[in-house]
DNA sequence: TAGTGGTCTAGACCACAGC
DNA sequence: CTGTGGTCTAGACCACTAA
């Protein structure tokens, strides 16, 4: 078990962050006091704790303390937005065998961000899927489809039904997609995707229309950038 | 004249690199002899050219040394990939006025990265470009073209002429673009863009074919991720 | 003003790459 | 082997933030 001090002393606080000695959006111990409590100089406290940052776990501000982060998404660098353009889009995923694992599919209840896009609607079904190549966790989709046109969805396994065929079977199949694309830095969705070691993820984000505009799915998908590939070709 | 010795140890090493002591891929003096000759402690050094290497300027190899990158790119995450569809695309900057200036147009020879595209063509006409919004630099272009076609580009000034219309005249305009995009990590690119604070830009490559199919321009374009939105819309 | 993270030092030993 | 960058310490002082 060979590992360096400042390994260890990042595994301690790890520790503290899982077993809820310190909570999301508040202050961590100083280093000093990690430093005394957990038997390491304030240097090597130092480094774990950087390493804990470029991690995008903890959060330091000068003159004030160390914080434990609760963000999903830290916006670095908006590569596409909505307008009304046309084109077409492929996305391309270099494997032989693909499947889906159902992590989560309930009722969810007002989420702010999304009251805005559908409007006063105040039910959805939140479905989130995992998406596997040889099986490697390759995506990682929450959908969110409005609870008042879909009642039924509860009774099928979109690990195995596509959700689109199931949208199509109500006459409700989006074809028109509103996407923002973003590089987002590493987050708890890369420790979801055992993506721990890749800095950067491919942020999709949907809106599905169908044929009569009505927005009938709200998609955001996090990719794995080796695996993904977003291909296209301009023609005016 | 406030400034942290790491700045100091870090504007010194700066120097050494401008004034061509170091040489791009080869090793600059290792860590102790630096604390030597510029005076600082060996912990200084180490935090200054940790910056250095963030900035993308000096590259570390355990065991062996510290070394003058040179790469002008280095990819970090592919996100466009060329392919057989359609679509449009819009890149807006959202200023008010806009300019551009020519800093460099000239004939290259045979350069082994356009030449797998232009077949047997030779000689080309190498335009640098730096465009500007409201006095500040929002991107760099490198276009080229081939000589074969436009051997009176000479003749023009293309900081206040348009590349296109000038392509235009000769019925040569390029209408179908095969693009790639790459988010690309800052680097000696961004010191021509006075934008040194900025980690990330948003690069992109395109090319352009007439009408006919035939390909008449090669450009690469670096932008400030700060200033350019690319927006889009799908539709399938 | 008290407490936090940031900087800085001098010196020791460790891990790794190349000859 | 030799030399490189990596780790680690104990202790000092500085710059910043919040109450």
């Amino acid at each position: 078990m060979e590992q360096y001090l400042y390994e260890q002393a990042k595994k301690k606080i790890l520790d503290l962050i899982t077993t809820g000695k310190f909570q999301p959006n508040l202050r961590i111990w100083n280093e000093r006091l990690l430093s005394q409590r957990l038997g390491y100089s304030r240097s090597t406290i130092k480094h774990a704790i950087n390493s804990l940052v470029s991690d995008n776990i903890l959060e330091k501000r000068t003159g004030d303390g160390t914080y434990l982060v609760d963000a999903e998404i830290n916006n670095l660098l908006e590569i596409g937005e909505n307008s009304p353009n046309s084109f077409s889009q492929v996305t391309r995923i270099n494997k032989k065998t693909s499947s889906s694992h159902v992590e989560s599919f309930k009722v969810v209840y007002y989420d702010p961000t999304q009251r805005h896009l559908f409007g006063d609607i105040e039910e959805f079904y939140e479905l989130i899927r995992t998406r596997m190549a040889n099986g490697k966790v390759v995506a990682l989709q929450r959908s969110y489809i409005p609870f008042r046109k879909f009642s039924d969805a509860h009774r099928y396994d979109f690990s195995k039904l596509s959700l689109y065929d199931y949208m199509d079977n109500k006459n409700q199949k989006p074809v028109n997609f509103n996407t923002s694309i973003k590089a987002v830095e590493r987050s708890s969705i890369s420790l979801q995707m055992n993506l721990i070691k890749e800095k950067y993820l491919l942020y999709f984000e949907y809106l599905g229309y169908t044929k009569d505009n009505e927005l009938v799915e709200f998609t955001k998908s996090w990719y794995d950038p080796n695996t993904i590939e977003f291909a296209m070709n301009i023609k005016y």
